[in-house]
RNA sequence: GGCUCCAUGGUCAAGCGGUUAAGACAUCGCCCUUUCACGGCGGUAACACGGGUUCGAUUCCCGUUGGAGUCACCA
């Protein structure tokens, strides 16, 4: 069987956000899991989109989340150039555009600006609508010709049938069928020589041999004229697969502008993110596995990657879950890596010179994203004021009162220890306990109250003070007894 | 508005004619616990509606409604 050849095909236009992601991700997935090529191609045809420095941030992308490309513009597999203006410039476009005119498939325009907009007769939610009128498809070959030699501008149309209709076949929506008048004369090479996506996109795919085109579903309802070019040309169309869109709470998609920064992947980044918590997630848009796992590198999704499973219906993209699955890959990752990651942030919220690696390890299963630390930590560097109405715990039965007590006995018990470890501690206070006869909870509380100023801490009472050390934590159970005292 | 697509809890999502309609996130409660979290257990919560087809429809067909996409010399 002929291997599979899926296409990445990015306009370097600004920042991608996890719509275009996801699309590179099953483009990857559905090539590797059939051992196939993945292919990236930069479509670079409009060249007043081009955002300087995009096509980097493409390449960055790629490689931080692993969707790695085995052939594109810096790895040649024989297809190439990889970037479509440097296609242009064989002439290849052009070429193609010309067999379509001698076929009557295509041909020139030389409508301008105003003639066009002359056209548009209705305007539908702020959108013009209009349907070119096939002026120029009347010209005569001399007057074509004349124009031609006189250096008009032009561009070259497609020519569809008014009558009739086509379909063309989609894996996942299956055969879908457009009345041909339906199909406009769209424009195939611009005034400026440059080729439309619509055309490049078609003729790179097959010249490129792209077995299985797979892109968002916005691409549907143009797809009945990309299968006209095919068929025009006489080219086998390849497989198509039309993702479902991702959309936002809102349950629109996602703009490139005007864009929500959560939703662009870079900023995910910087935002704390995981790469791999992020393709896991996004993987699990629109597609789901057989068994119920949820949880997988992307090895393992080339492994399971099934497109056949992939859904038709669209799905809102969930910030929370996303969270928490980027906790789970916290919690499960190797404890140098996530130190190390950590560190900035740590460091960021705690200034003073304690053991941050010890800290790292209490706050690791407790996050979900590394900005998360500052609030868990904050307390390590500066004892917050706090409302000593926090001494109160019903389950614990402490309040104000009993907390005062506590503390004061205590005071010259820790006073006289030396040995600040949590183990220590803990059996020092677990003696006093039971030597009390109170419960747990009954002295561990005011403890780390005193201790922490705060309501949640990631550790409990004697880790904290093993961490402070002996000089603040008397210090704080000192404060918190003064504290105590004014009420 | 035309065309096209879609339709299971708040969200992701399994299901592919007969099920007590999974699971996950979120939410709520309980347990565990040196607080919180983690972890464990449990609860609330869904087949948009109306017609068919069928012995039987969440599942197949049609319609309605709702939502989305698209209608550029952008991709």
């Amino acid at each position: 069987m002929e291997k599979i050849r899926t296409r990445y095909a990015p306009s370097p236009t600004g920042m991608m956000h996890v719509g275009n992601l996801r699309t590179a991700l099953y483009e990857f997935l559905i090539a590797k899991h059939e051992d196939g090529v993945f292919m990236l191609r930069i479509e670079d045809t409009d060249q007043e989109r081009f955002v300087e420095g995009a096509t980097e941030l493409i390449y960055r992308t790629l490689d931080k989340t692993g969707i790695v490309h085995d052939e594109g513009p810096d790895k040649d597999g024989g297809y190439g150039p990889y970037v479509q203006s440097e296609r242009m410039k064989t002439g290849i476009y052009m070429e193609y555009a010309k067999k379509l005119i001698e076929k009557g498939e295509a041909y020139y325009c030389f409508c301008d600006k105003e003639r066009l907009a002359s056209l548009k007769t209705e305007v539908v939610e702020g959108k013009e609508i209009s349907i070119y009128d096939k002026h120029c498809l009347h010209l005569s070959k001399e007057e074509v010709e004349a124009n031609l030699a006189a250096g008009m501008p032009f561009v070259i149309r497609q020519n569809n049938p008014s009558e009739g209709s086509t379909t063309f076949h989609d894996k996942l929506y299956g055969d879908i069928t457009v009345e041909n008048a339906e199909l406009d004369d769209m424009i195939l090479i611009k005034s400026d020589g440059y080729p439309t996506y619509n055309f490049a996109n078609v003729v790179d795919d097959h010249v490129m041999n792209i077995t299985h085109v797979v892109r968002g579903n916005e691409y549907l309802s143009s797809a009945p004229k990309y299968q006209r070019l095919y068929d025009a040309f006489g080219w086998e169309s390849p497989v198509y697969v039309h993702l479902p869109l991702i959309t936002g709470e809102d349950h629109k998609k996602l703009a490139k502008r005007s864009g929500n920064a959560s939703y662009i992947f870079e900023e995910m980044i910087k935002s704390g993110f995981l790469p791999e918590a992020v393709v896991n997630y996004i993987a699990l848009l629109g597609w789901s596995p057989e068994d119920n796992r949820e949880i997988f590198s992307l090895e393992e999704l080339i492994r399971e990657f099934d497109y056949r499973r992939i859904s038709k219906s669209p799905a809102v993209f969930d910030y929370t879950k996303l969270k928490w699955m980027n906790g789970e890959y916290l919690k499960a990752m190797d404890f140098d890596r996530f130190y190390e990651m950590a560190e900035p942030y740590l460091k960021e919220a705690v200034k003073k010179d304690y053991n941050l690696k010890k800290i790292a390890a209490m706050v690791k299963t407790r996050i979900e994203i590394f900005p998360d630390i500052k609030e868990h930590v904050d307390f390590f560097d500066a004892l917050p004021e706090y409302d000593t109405a926090m001494y109160t715990h019903k389950k614990m039965k402490t309040n104000a009162e009993t907390s005062l007590a506590v503390l004061k006995e205590l005071l010259p018990i820790l006073e006289a220890q030396e040995d600040y470890t949590n183990d220590a501690l803990y059996q020092t206070l677990s003696a006093y306990v039971e030597e009390k006869g109170y419960k747990n909870g009954y002295v561990m509380w005011p403890v780390r109250t005193a201790v922490s100023g705060k309501q949640m801490t990631p550790g409990g009472a004697t880790e904290l003070m093993e961490i402070l050390g002996k000089e603040e934590s008397l210090a704080r159970i000192r404060k918190g007894i003064e504290l105590l005292e004014q009420t």
